[in-house]
DNA sequence: CTTTTTGCAAATGATTTGCATTAAC
DNA sequence: GTTAATGCAAATCATTTGCAAAAAG
């Protein structure tokens, strides 16, 4: 992998037209994985201050659905995105402070993924099996064993 | 299992007082699995019309805390509420008509719950692994084999 | 009686929608 | 030149909050 990733050309090879917003939130998600919309909006303002917060939103809905970066919304969190798609990782959630870690999937040719041999489940066509781990993070465990509350 | 729940003694065994919104609300959970909130306080309006929907919100709430329902919550979804707890059981939800059904998790013995031996991930304390399978039910996959687009 | 629960109304906040303007191809 | 992207403003909608009134124990 480029260690600067060409995100013009993702963006042509997906249909994308190449825009400034659309590279800056592009750079934006490489270099912050799991941010959320208004952490993504804020980094490409730095750089681009007139981008509105409703182009944002669209470009990351333009780059989801092109397959550019993954959307990731634990329960009733507000959404976040990153730039690793294509693998069927998983990710692990702090109860504490929201921080999330990056699960590769636990067994390798990954079981949750397949319930049974054929894709399916109940009658169920499936394509996508999304795990979710919740906890605590190192630094609010260490904080939850010297107090009685994080 | 008793046909019939004995809703007031559950709740008296949860240290919460026994009042007809929260009866209602259990009972609307009992017959409705996977409901939403919605629904719920329609099902609760239909024997208790008086019943306000913050009343809703907050008796799911206060079961939840207690452990009587749980709350599932699919991303970006609205929260809903099933009846079986104390179990780690999946579900599988239908992208194109967001039914949802329970699903045993696949192994017995619960593999996605135990990623590392000892309840631990990079340094992460587990208390819970949530699995989320998309996919099309049975009703909807036909439709999609049928004609193109649901 | 004392505390919890409910009702009511208003606020919140992330996300979406519609349309005119602008920029990419 | 055409079509796709963006800016702008307002709307949506599930959920939360704050406080007074009512009910449970």
């Amino acid at each position: 992998m480029p260690s600067t990733p060409d995100y013009a050309d993702q963006l042509r090879r997906a249909d994308l037209r190449v825009t400034r917003p659309r590279l800056a939130v592009l750079e934006a998600v490489y270099a912050r994985p799991h941010a959320d919309t208004e952490t993504i909006f804020g980094a490409v303002r730095a750089v681009l201050p007139d981008v509105s917060r409703q182009a944002v939103y669209d470009v990351l809905a333009a780059l989801t659905t092109a397959g550019l970066v993954r959307k990731i919304q634990p329960s009733g969190s507000v959404a976040r995105y990153e730039s690793r798609v294509g693998d069927n990782h998983h990710h692990i959630v702090c109860r504490s402070c929201g921080v999330i870690a990056d699960v590769d999937c636990a067994a390798g040719d990954a079981p949750c993924l397949t319930p049974s041999d054929d894709g399916t489940l109940d009658g169920f066509v499936l394509d996508e099996a999304e795990v979710i781990y919740w906890g605590l993070c190192p630094d609010c465990s260490i904080s939850h064993v010297s107090r009685s509350q994080p």
